[in-house]
DNA sequence: CGCCACCTTGAGAGCGCTCCCACCCACGGA
DNA sequence: TCCGTGGGTGGGAGCGCTCTCAAGGTGGCG
């Protein structure tokens, strides 16, 4: 704890320079059509007085704040033992970073805190959202709808009745369809036959996805080949020892996600042989799981920084144009994207 | 992405209730001294309207932001493996909220940042700030100390040369060598006499505390019986190998962290029962980690999210006390804290 | 009945910045 | 020589809020 001394302002620097408020405005703005030499006299001004802007000062009258929102609406501790979020925090983080602005953290511990987060994105702190972790039917994109600010959302979105609540939503997901397409086919070609899916949660839609996917290449899978699971270890080992039971004589698991898969695996040491008897293909490829699994997991790559990153500029793109063109010419309206997504073959498929 | 609407401002509430300015923003900052029917009065006003304080506006004059900046100086990718800083952002950011702050996240990818780093909290943009994952003789908190912004470090900053950069720093810290020694004692009391140690890296206090822990107890331990290494799991197996190869008849292992025993469990299980004949104890108690391992792991469990929180508590109070005596009465300055660890036992040990 | 004290309220200044607009000063062409 | 043009500069308003201070109203007490 050490004491903050009164910054200089403007003013300041514009007395020692010698010249108006204005111009050292100007020159900290980028210096746009001022006299190269008075340019000088101001920067070497504000490195004397070592002046850094008031940023309270500038977003009340540029109504912009060069900080964005990430909201994480995850009341599960599950989150927290996944890497999935803290990469692409990192993603964000670069992607803000490189174009100056701020990351302000919102954590929601379940959905009381809903209220608080739309006040906040409401209350016009920040210049737009990027937002995690909805679970179907979630309340929280019509929320931020009516708080008006520009958001990007990590995963599509979902409601059970099909529909979506209102205006056009703009998110960055995988192909979790394709990609779950992808890893059953790659059984099907090890000439497996009673391959068997263990699904992550079903509110959430990248399982949906997943599950869909598997549907697509398993037309008329055995429903006691799916197993609905959680997207965690213990609910890996779970889904499992039920797919187990019911099916003794199946060849091959595809797992919604890894951790689940090295729960699964855990359980297939015991009565398998893995991949001889039972192959085994997870999703995410998380580098700490998949390659401490035993046997190394194969797995269905996402990438998951890239993901954030791409959220934030497209995020940023967005609040560009809209500053651009002061009353929205429809332009450039910025589109959803979804992430092509690779096999990664290891030992256990 | 969607339109912002042009928000009310205080004026357009006291019209609507038929008051002052200065009265609206008395009962918006409380109703301290309104008469109770002007404030339900106001109340009213400013709920029709939807009204919400500009913040820019607020801490133009109030100078404060109700925003704290959270630096994550960790440019390993290492960090994102482990729910470590997670659980602790979740701490921080549940105390943060109860007291209406906002939580800033400053990632930094290598010391190149650092500028940036500390030009935004020199930019008197937050009220303070929370410092992670330093190393040894890291510049962090020089710089920090330079921008003279209230400061908590979570762990102990240390420095090579033993001494401290200036003024008294902050730290919420676990008792790692407290921690240390009783996992090593609870070894000794297994009667195990040759306890081997995989340190953490050793530019990081944490890790330096607990192989001093570790050798406050094995007061002459023979340097083959150590092995540094660097917190993952990968580093952990090779430190495991090297001390099997070393002293292959140790018969226990104290591994600085859960991941790098998550390592040695994988390599001891090829080659020796656990605990038969070699008991193992981690360190942190990260539970997907240490109920996942076979056999379970005995660890050193510290509660990472209570200090987040306790850092997040310190440093909010240390700004309310600031902010109430106007020139520092050297009254309550916040001091460091070191929060005890308690010994998990499982199955490995 | 008058005076003083206290409580509630409003007026107004000003936080530090941006941005519009008017001004000034070359210039160049008529 | 005079006026028009245009780039460079400064003046000043105002963003939305807080906070000081003075004004007004009320009650208690002499």
């Amino acid at each position: 704890m050490t004491e903050t001394a009164s910054r200089p302002t403007l003013e300041a620097v514009a007395a020692r320079a010698g010249v108006s408020r204005a111009t050292v405005s100007r020159v900290v703005n980028g210096g746009e059509g001022v006299r190269e030499t008075l340019v000088e006299r101001v920067r070497r001004a504000v490195d004397e007085l070592g002046y850094v802007p008031n940023q309270a000062a500038r977003s009340l009258v540029t109504r912009r704040h060069d900080a964005v929102a990430v909201v994480i609406a995850e009341p599960e501790t599950r989150v927290f033992a996944d890497p999935f979020f803290a990469l692409q925090l990192r993603g964000i983080s670069k992607e803000l970073t490189a174009h100056d602005s701020q990351l302000v953290l919102l954590l929601t511990e379940g959905r009381e805190d809903y209220a608080r987060v739309g006040r906040y994105l409401a209350g016009g702190h920040v210049d737009g959202a990027l937002v995690f972790s909805l679970h179907l039917d979630d309340p929280l994109p019509g929320l931020i709808h009516g708080a008006g600010v520009p958001t990007v959302f990590g995963g599509r979105p979902g409601w059970s009745d099909g529909t979506r609540v209102n205006g056009p939503t703009v998110y960055v997901d995988s192909d979790n369809r394709g990609g779950a397409r992808d890893a059953v086919r790659h059984l099907v070609g090890l000439g497996r036959t009673r391959i068997a899916h263990i699904t992550g949660p079903l509110d959430q839609t990248s399982a949906v996805d997943r599950l869909d996917g598997f549907r697509d290449v398993m037309v008329d899978a055995d429903p006691r080949l799916i197993a609905e699971s959680d997207f965690t270890p213990a609910g890996g080992e779970r889904a499992m020892r039920e797919l187990l039971d019911r099916c003794p004589e199946l060849d091959a698991v595809f797992a919604a996600n890894d951790l689940s898969a090295s729960g699964a695996l855990r359980v297939l040491r015991e009565r398998r042989r893995v991949p001889e008897d039972v192959a085994v293909v997870g999703f995410d490829d998380m580098l700490p799981v998949t390659e401490q699994t035993d046997p190394p997991l194969t797995t269905v790559r996402q990438d998951i920084e890239e993901m954030g990153r791409l959220m934030a500029r497209i995020l940023l793109r967005g609040l560009e144009q809209r500053g651009r063109d002061e009353r929205g010419s429809m332009g450039g309206a910025p589109s959803s994207v979804v992430l092509p997504t690779t096999l990664v073959r290891r030992a256990s498929a």
